[in-house]
DNA sequence: AGAGCTGACCAAATCGATTTGGCTTTCTCG
DNA sequence: CGAGAAAGCCAAATCGATTTGGTCAGCTCT
């Protein structure tokens, strides 16, 4: 069978050589450029096809600068590698974000998890879309160290970023949870400081000082998955005992807190409501399936994806990009059994 | 002099500048080839750091052929952009070569649906994983050609190819229909000529001869989705009323096949089983949730990869690829509510 | 002393494209 | 007629690395 044929393609230099031009007036026949006259752009476009000829892309973009190529980093450790939840998450997102970069003409690499060795030197990439970047995220600076451009997806202002719609998101769980009857809703939020903690807190005190009850906040390390949830939970229900409502925005705590509700003796779903952020696996496979938001991480991806093309493009930057509204997707958890 | 911004990294010309040595001994420094005094290579390694110097990612791949890049192709339309479950099929296999790629320290990219542009010669890559490609496949074709290496994911037998396990599969979901009381188990399947169809039919076929029962076959068209479902087996149930199971192994038309049997006045799990192949988020949200396989698609994607990366690497190829064997998810479908 | 090594280093070729800067013709117009 | 423009083509530079094929000095062995 294998034949040792020449497994290597055609150069530019083989169809100048067959076509009995220089190399030159094939790049420009071959591209549109420069001056060419008709009957030698045919030439040399029946000779490049006779032989099959395509370009390399390595030589491409090495000699243009360019790759042609969009990555979706992290800076949260091992997004790839990590549980059901966040592969969920980081999934979806990445999903959007190749889907709308190769309609735009861009591949799209799936990077490496941080770990020790910095991904960004490892990538030949035109530009990145960074999730949820700390205000001081290594992978940024090394970015805009490379001179590369990215938009941050949830990332501080300072950073060019496409909104997740924290506040809203955090505002309609809350209004829902009181609309269901709800008078003391609490909150399980994760401890670490990311942008998405923080809006829930904030949002969820505002409601409270608004609507007129008091807060019960309660943290778990978001490492410690559905058992940290757990934890939290229970703790919050055996301090709080008024507490008929929870708003636990990380899906895996939630699946923990309906553990914790339930051992507690509460019925999840009429006694004890509970509501998640984000609709993914988790919320709609729990026991009830839990109220949940949609996103709209398609859309949010795609918009990321747009701006960075038009940055990259060199289009005149849109001041105001302006996804749609998270919608409620509302379920037992929120709802009672059906 | 120390102008304003410099967007341009430090090449390997300017560390052997300001070393005072030639770029190839920089290149043997940095590589730890070729003989370099030891004093010169700790120069050269400090100024290297002190300009914070990287390869050029674009001129390595280019110089050395190699582009440490993998990618999953997908012969089937549209793979990525197709139906509202993105987390489907070729996402969980996506994301699980993207985890081992990334490990065996190769960039992983999601390739263009084929469409119309023939995605290989986009792609700058060392090597691919192939999703299910028929035996003429395209793709399959057009990497050939290019001499690039790939493995494929259930392809035929004259690739290289990681077994899905379709026989077991559709032998295990048999034998679970009739263990549950099924007497006269049906079966659903794409008309569509892929591998996953005819070993489904025929490990049918085998079992009804076998165990002694008359095969009862419905086929729909693939890209009809539920609906299809739903029509092929509204039909099967009407003209085999005496059908108490359905074996359907594609998940869109598993729900469609819960709705026919619902509006034919079945229950679910009860006088007619339902059970279906890939155990992803649409089994698992059915009401009710479908019986499924856990194929092991973690296992069967990082095999996949890490032969392809023995290939590349120019390992002996190993004989035999064993991936362990599925395994049945019993839920409600076919075992009744709980 | 001369052949033969080895260590240390470098100039230039190479990968395969794009782009710059010319060099001829031929045509146009004052 | 001659200046200038434009068409058509090409040689060589360029992108930033790796690799090939040296040179040169110093050492050993006979």
């Amino acid at each position: 069978m294998g034949d040792s044929s020449r497994p290597s393609r055609a150069t530019i230099a083989d169809v100048a050589r067959e076509a009995g031009v220089s190399r030159t007036t094939v790049s420009h026949a071959l591209n549109g450029l420069g001056k060419v006259n008709s009957a030698t752009r045919d030439k040399v476009k029946e000779v490049a096809a006779r032989l099959n000829y395509r370009p390399s892309v390595r030589a491409q973009s090495l000699r243009s600068g360019r790759s042609q190529t969009l990555a979706l980093l992290s800076s949260m450790p091992s997004a790839i590698s990590a549980g059901p939840s966040q592969l969920g998450f980081f999934t979806e997102l990445a999903m959007g974000c190749a889907r709308t970069a190769l309609l735009e003409g861009y591949v799209f690499v799936l990077a490496p998890p941080d770990g020790d060795a910095n991904p960004v030197d490892r990538l030949d990439i035109d530009g990145a879309i960074l999730l949820e970047p700390a205000t001081d995220d290594p992978i940024a600076a090394a970015l805009n160290e490379r001179g590369i451009p990215f938009v941050a997806i949830d990332g501080p202002s300072s950073q060019r970023t496409v909104d997740l719609h924290h506040e809203e998101t955090a505002e309609l769980l809350v209004a829902h949870l009181v609309e269901r009857g709800a008078q003391h809703p609490g909150l399980v939020v994760g401890s670490d400081r990311r942008r998405s903690q923080a809006a829930a807190r904030e949002a969820y005190e505002a409601a409270a000082a608004r609507i007129g009850f008091t807060p019960v906040i309660a943290e778990a390390d978001e490492s410690d998955g559905e058992d940290g949830g757990y934890r939290a939970s229970t703790q919050l229900l055996e301090e709080h005992p008024e507490v008929d409502g929870l708003i636990v925005p990380i899906d895996a705590f939630a699946t923990g807190a309906v553990r914790a509700g339930q051992e507690a003796g509460r019925t999840i779903g009429d006694d004890l409501l509970i509501a998640t952020r984000y609709d993914g696996l988790r919320a709609r496979t729990s026991t009830p399936p839990l109220t949940a938001v949609d996103l709209g991480l398609d859309e949010i991806s795609s918009e990321a994806v747009e701006r960075l093309v038009g940055i990259l493009d060199g289009e005149s930057e849109p001041e105001a990009s302006s996804s749609s509204a998270p919608t409620l997707v509302v379920r037992e958890s929120t709802s009672g059994p059906a």
